[in-house]
DNA sequence: TTAGGGTTAG
């Protein structure tokens, strides 16, 4: 029995497997067994899996006969929830594990530390390393190691030296870590000549040095570091792929992407993410289709994609057929997911989504973080849900220029103006710069509340704070002034522009023409708007109308024929190039 | 030890 249970146990399970296995080693009391259960479940995972996390959890939590078992389990579950990223759930269950009493592996130390530098956590890095000093366990290379990445990430080169120096037979990885940390430092001069220095550089040695350039936006140094070297992994092309993605190359990052031989999932994303960012949706959509196995993070990709370029319902449509296990695809989401998810709910107006949201993330034990907060604020302020916006505000971690700007822009729609300028207020005694999005809201919070002087002195302030305006906010400032009826004022704001003014700009003030019945203002308005735009019908319409309140009949004749003439020109012209196909 | 997914405006 015990070797048929062993043999079970050598397989890769899933979790009903798994659950299956252990009720018999329950039954054949081969207690005994269930470390080695919880070690081959973890270690064959792949996809992060809360329902096995919890399940492990219980298993360890009823406790073990003797410390050693405990001390192994401890450390697998720390270990998978390290290697899938759970970072701040890693160092927690470090943490449950210390108190109660379970002396650390080597390999929870080792996870736990990397974990505390991704988190950045000095105060539990700090106390891991005093604990693996007193059980021992600091003559391991691993954990010496360990110690090396966790100060690099942290930014304490010294430390990272000195724990460097202290190993006795440095292995790559060590030198590796010590790179890594010089590169984080920004000590390129010091990182090329550790780098150098290295007696046997692998490809994460040169693909760290690669990246530093790539992340600098130096892409030739990068390139040619990277024909350089000798054997080139997947990563090594990711992050020449991520590096052309950065600088806004999204043609060469697709050359190599086209070139790579072997490409995974990281170099798909990174392309999908180039064109999020260049506004090509369609290539990534074709590339998203092109895929033949996708996983969580694509799908997180794809749907940022739709979401951060206007189109918030693909967006939806892409989330629930990500859910659907009967379509075979059937992934959790997650935070990040989520957040995206909001987003493009936001952009909907759909305030409902909110609270399915929030009672997802209870149920399923997502953590909710800063940003998915912020888009929940932003989603909130946009429905009128003040108190609930307010709480999640009052409850982030670290209040930041985009928080602040959700709710800034927030109080602008609802024309809480007196709210968006208490809380610029406050982010500049906290500290925190306000951009180019946060004068958006504050200026728009004024003009809808009509309070022409305090947009005046916000506009003012953007100087202050080295915030260009771009023809965005001064087509809100033309948009203030006209509706306080103060047309020339706001003609003059026109003819200060430092740059040539757009459509947004004129219609703003051709709105305020109609508003306050200018024929003045209308006639020299619409003519810019028509010259700026292929479609000039809504403008003359408009012009039509200024000219209707005031009773110059002709004109208003006029306006119409014209908008004629220009609609039946575009016919003609859509017909003619429609007859040149054929 | 390296590479990938997220939040605010228009």
């Amino acid at each position: 029995m015990d070797s048929k249970l062993r043999f079970l146990l050598h397989k890769s399970l899933v979790l009903e497997q798994t659950k299956q296995v252990h009720a018999q080693l329950l039954l054949n009391r081969h207690n005994h067994l269930e470390p080695i259960l919880i070690h081959q479940t973890l270690h064959f995972t792949k996809d992060f899996s809360r329902t096995i996390v919890n399940y492990v959890k219980r298993i360890i939590l009823k406790g073990f006969q003797s410390s050693k078992v405990s001390t192994f389990s401890w450390g697998c579950l720390v270990r998978f929830l390290s290697q899938h990223r759970k970072f701040k759930e890693a160092v927690t269950s470090y943490i449950e594990m210390n108190n109660s009493g379970v002396p650390p592996s080597s390999h929870a130390i080792t996870s736990v530390l990397r974990a505390c530098g991704k988190i950045e956590s000095v105060v539990d890095g700090n106390s891991v390393h005093a604990q693996a000093v007193k059980s021992g366990l600091c003559g391991c290379v691993y954990v010496q190691t360990g110690l090396v990445g966790l100060y690099s990430r942290l930014g304490y080169i010294d430390m990272a030296k000195k724990a460097f120096d202290e190993i006795g037979e440095k292995n790559t990885v060590s030198w590796n870590s010590l790179l890594h940390g010089y590169l984080e430092s920004g000590d390129l001069e010091e990182a090329r000549r550790v780098f150098d220095d290295i007696p046997v550089k692998d490809v994460v040695s040169w693909n760290l040095i690669i990246s530093s350039y790539a992340k600098r936006g130096d892409m030739s140094s990068s390139r040619s570091l990277f024909l350089a070297m000798p054997l080139k992994s997947t990563a090594s092309w990711n992050i020449l792929i991520g590096g052309y993605v950065n600088c806004g190359e999204t043609k060469l990052a697709r050359t190599c992407f086209d070139a790579m031989p072997d490409k995974s999932s990281v170099s798909w994303i990174t392309m999908i993410s180039g064109y999020t960012k260049s506004g090509d949706v369609e290539s990534a959509e074709e590339l998203f289709r092109q895929m033949f196995k996708k996983d969580k993070l694509v799908y997180d990709a794809m749907i940022a994609c739709y979401a951060q370029n206007g189109k918030p319902k693909d967006a939806l449509k892409l989330f629930s057929q990500m859910l659907e296990a009967n379509s075979g695809v059937g992934l959790q989401p997650d935070e990040i997911t989520l957040s995206s998810v909001v987003s493009a709910s936001s952009q909907l107006g759909d305030t409902s989504f909110g609270t399915w949201v929030e009672s997802y993330i209870t149920e399923h034990g997502i953590q909710m973080d800063d940003l998915l907060s912020t888009s929940l604020i932003d989603l909130y302020m946009k429905g009128g849900e003040f108190d609930k916006a307010f709480k999640l505000f009052n409850g982030l971690n670290k209040k930041d220029t985009v928080s602040y700007s959700a709710m800034i822009t927030g109080c602008g729609i609802n024309g809480l103006a007196a709210e968006a300028i208490r809380l610029i207020q406050e982010m500049i005694e906290k500290n925190i710069l306000p951009n180019q999005v946060t004068f958006t809201g504050l200026l728009s919070a004024c003009s809808h509340s009509g309070l022409v002087q305090d947009g005046y002195k916000c506009f003012d302030l953007m100087k202050k704070y080295n915030v260009e305006p771009s023809a965005d906010h001064y087509g809100i400032m033309v948009d203030m002034l006209g509706r306080a009826g103060r047309l020339e004022e706001a003609y003059e704001v026109i003819n200060g522009m430092p740059m040539k003014p757009n459509a947004g700009v004129w219609g703003a003030l051709l709105l305020a023409s109609g508003l306050h019945n200018s024929v003045e203002f209308g006639e020299i308005a619409c003519r810019h708007c028509v010259e700026l735009e292929s479609d000039p019908s809504g403008y003359l319409s408009h012009l039509a109308n200024i000219y209707t309140s005031v009773g110059r009949w002709d004109d208003v004749r006029n306006a119409r024929a014209k908008m004629e003439e220009k609609k039946l020109r575009k016919t003609l012209g859509c017909s003619w190039v429609e007859g040149s196909n054929h």
